[in-house]
DNA sequence: ACAGCCATGTAACTTGTTACATGATTTT
DNA sequence: AAAATCATGTAACAAGTTACATGGCTGT
């Protein structure tokens, strides 16, 4: 539900051809987020559809040029005074798994836990990499911070998450260790 | 693409019907992302078409009870150990809405980062609210708490966002603040 | 009798995504 | 001449989501 804002936004700008749209929205977001080509010609017709940017001919240059129309204008101007809604918010796939895991017998959770750590860890060195050597403009620096943040805030949920699950084995001591045997589930 | 690999977890802990497994996934993520019992029923369609589950017949009740495949267990193993890649994470709409903002001219960044930090704090006290209120149970708790720290994380984010534009706008003195006119774009 | 939950499903649609085809222009 | 990049598109599919239809059973 972000490229189609995305891409309005950027037509605010002044009228662009799709190819120069997925280059002006990877300068922005730099790699984080690669954007198909044929995703933005995908979209582009299905914002055409629903009347939010009109195609516009030539430019000179061969190039199929879009513009935004005024219920485009709309739009975007209410994506960016509202909010991003924490009501329903993308569903997380690790929470979800841990989740489950928790409650799957058979599953050590200590494990997954170790190995999900051991991965943000590494992703969030990458990006500490990247923001040394890369010498990225403004935008793209901001993403990159919200991954940071986002990694490291995954980081201390894994932490608080084995500080909670070894409390609860202290409390209801479930001798999870033994479950050496393959689990007899689903027949 | 985690209904999937949720509802292979649940099946292999015994078989179950439609109906149960959206019961069971709400308790133990709840009401975080509720899940319409249609996407169970086509899910649980598109697995057995993927001979990742199979029906089975009758329960005693009338109940469409499905079970996990060989091949499904070997899903849901492979889903457990795997951490969840970072290399291409879901689109983040904040980062993405900001990223653009700052890069539009006639977009009140400021406005945006406040409206944002209000919401997320809003719905902050909602999750702490629950925390208190409501008896959760193990795994529905660590997705709660989940949401807090990403919430956390995000409002940690908006105060960066703040200070470094503000100090872009010292360095480069652009004066953002007469820009009151409606924005001489696209047309 | 009626409301509400249990239970199963289908049709239709949106968004995201990839793979492929095609050709022009530019660089090596 | 070959490789890479620019540029536009289409076909097909995956996943999520909603709206609707249908019927049984339960509690008031």
């Amino acid at each position: 539900m972000s490229v189609k804002q995305a891409l309005l936004a950027l037509l605010e700008q002044g009228p662009r051809y799709g190819y120069q749209l997925r280059t002006e929205f990877e300068q922005r977001t730099g790699s984080t987020w690669p954007l198909n080509v044929g995703q933005v010609y995908t979209t582009l017709t299905r914002l055409e559809r629903d009347g939010l940017v009109e195609a516009d001919g030539a430019d000179g240059e061969g190039h199929v040029v879009y513009r935004v129309t005024d219920a485009g204008r709309d739009e975007v101007a209410a994506w960016f005074t509202t909010p991003v809604a924490r009501t329903q918010p993308p569903r997380d796939e690790l929470a979800i798994k841990l989740a489950l895991a928790v409650t799957t017998p058979g599953v050590d959770v200590g494990t997954v836990i170790q190995q999900q750590r051991s991965a943000t860890m590494a992703a969030l060195q990458d990006y500490t990499r990247l923001k040394r050597e890369g010498d990225l403009d403004l935008a793209w620096g901001l993403v990159l911070d919200s991954l940071v943040f986002s990694a490291e805030a995954e980081i201390r949920w894994l932490d608080h998450c084995e500080a909670r699950l070894r409390r609860a084995a202290l409390e209801r001591p479930t001798p999870v260790a033994t479950n050496v045997e393959t689990p007899e589930v689903a027949r």
